[in-house]
DNA sequence: CTGTTAGCGCATTCAT
DNA sequence: ATGAATGCGCTAACAG
């Protein structure tokens, strides 16, 4: 056991480290910048007296000086019990950590106070930069004046009225293809399930679907278009619905992994009380989700990275930080449309 | 549009707020601080300042105060794009906002060097508090020396050695339950797979399982053990030698989801090469997972809330904030056992 | 090479 | 009810 002895229990400062090693708080400053200008037997003083305080730098007082940054990036997610979010964050953090920053991490739960609430906090708290997945709703607090210029990168979701650096899905092109996949199956009766309209993504995904139906003749049919469900059991009861038509879809664009799982459970839940899976619409997911290979109907998946959708949040970021002023850029992230498969 | 209009480039300070309104930095700080022992007429000038300045208070500088806490809880996570994990991260969250408390969040990936330097920043940064799924080889980082009394919460995994509080799953109660689930089912011949045996909840769950077997009167059979596998691919690996067996297993114990999931992903394949789903054997699963009810065989779920871990967790750390000294804590958070089902 | 001075933004203490 | 002085921990800038 060599560690550090004269331990206590309030963090110790240079001063004490300084007292210690019988030298100048300067002189324990400069070895632990580098030791650049300090005698390498005045060093080994101060790291013994270091490690035998348990000494730790005092970050926080160390960015109230002026022109230095706080090693701090504010990030907002909307929900992180959804995998997608915690790969997300995980990108975005992996970036960060490879630039020497660290994660100031918040969930808004989809609440615009929450955020607003949150990013107010962080600005307090002096972060370089903040990377937020949008949750709608008022967005004065998200106006660059109010930033102070503090780089902002959105995820996942525009903000109308906010010029900055997004990073995007191709929401578009992945649902055009994902829905073309079953046309081409020979599907024409394909119903939509989705989010709320108001949400952006949502839309957008809304928008690659008609396309696909466009370019096929077809229009939706309103009957098969529920586009209410921001969970699991909301898009299961959106399902049941479907499914009870006297002319049910032969298949269901479901325009995220909620609305895909809670309509295979509500076939599950048919196919239980005796049902046949042939009976059963074939699904088209945006986004992936684990045994989709396993399913009793066919499944065709778009599928996407979002930790590297949470990468390049942070790279546009980091990017602006180095070289400052330049345009707001916008990069969509692509999309694959394949079977569900191993 | 009513937002500010004298903004800047840099953070406005109690200072040019001060002046702004014709008053002093103090008048400021009060009003800030709530409005005590200042005319309500005084309060409006300043309020007025703040908002035409889009002034944040600096909790940077706050927090070097004497007496003042940073307002900061170090999480340190072993793989965030574990849906387990994104969950648990949102439970602390939750609890740290309800006291007011901001997150810094850090990926350890299960490496100990990482760890270590994630705790000692968390460290540097005044962070009142750490929670921890340790990532296992050496912890002197986390010995309470090191850590100046910053109390510490260990979740899902204890480290030998450091008394501290902890949150674990009931890991051997689980997995005695999902195993004795098989037994009783009239299974005899059950394989586990599972994580490296170093993993503490690793060897927890097999002691469940070794139990439930002893129970029957059974011992685990070597070759039905395999306890290597991290991840779904080598999950799929080891379950395919197992059907590979001149006798197969009729049941299979998986103590996490990465391996329930890899050993369906396996009988999937076959059920499309043709194979009959009545010959494949039924699955206990450690950790729920999505669509387990859609699954073609039979399907035992040892079920558990990462989420309310991660709460509980964030109890603990505050309540020892509050209450100050007291004997290490260990909560053991339920689990349950059920059939797959929505 | 090393030490002294000074100040970052804020709020506690003490005057007024 | 308000303001002035002071110091938190640290490190540029300037002595020496």
């Amino acid at each position: 056991m060599n560690g550090p002895e004269r331990v206590s229990d309030h963090m110790p400062t240079v001063k004490e480290v300084a007292t210690l090693a019988g030298v100048s708080p300067m002189t324990v400053s400069r070895t632990l910048a580098g030791g650049n200008n300090v005698r390498p037997q005045m060093q080994k003083r101060v790291l013994d007296a270091v490690r035998e305080l348990g000494y730790y730098r005092n970050e926080t007082a160390r960015a109230l000086r002026p022109g230095q940054a706080s090693g701090l990036i504010g990030v907002a997610i909307t929900n992180l019990a959804n995998p997608y979010y915690g790969s997300f964050a995980l990108g975005v953090e992996e970036i960060a950590r490879q630039y020497g920053r660290r994660i100031l991490l918040g969930n808004t739960g989809e609440d615009a106070a929450r955020e607003r609430q949150l990013v107010s906090d962080f600005v307090g708290r002096q972060v370089e930069g903040l990377i937020l997945v949008p949750s709608g709703g008022n967005t004065d607090h998200l106006q660059p004046e109010i930033l102070h210029g503090i780089p902002l990168v959105l995820a996942s979701r525009i903000v109308p009225g906010i010029d900055t650096d997004v990073v995007l899905l191709d929401d578009i092109g992945g649902a055009y293809l994902g829905t073309k996949d079953l046309l081409e199956a020979g599907h024409r009766r394909i119903a939509f399930l989705g989010n709320a309209e108001s949400v952006f993504t949502g839309q957008r995904r809304y928008t690659g679907f008609t396309q696909a139906l466009d370019e096929f003749g077809l229009v939706p049919d309103p009957v098969l278009v529920k586009r209410d469900q921001q969970d699991i059991a909301s898009a299961r009861t959106a399902m049941k619905a479907l499914l009870d038509l006297s002319e049910p879809p032969t298949a269901v664009f479901a325009s995220n992994n909620r609305n895909a799982i809670g309509a295979l459970m509500e076939i599950g839940a048919r196919l239980r009380l005796g049902a046949d899976a042939a009976g059963f619409p074939a699904i088209a997911s945006f986004d992936d989700f684990e045994l989709a290979e396993l399913m009793p109907v066919p499944v065709t998946i778009v599928d996407h990275d979002p930790r590297e959708l949470g990468r390049e949040a942070a790279r546009l970021l980091f990017t602006r930080l180095t070289d400052g002023a330049m345009a707001s850029r916008e990069v969509e992230m692509p999309t694959r449309v394949h079977a569900a498969r191993e």
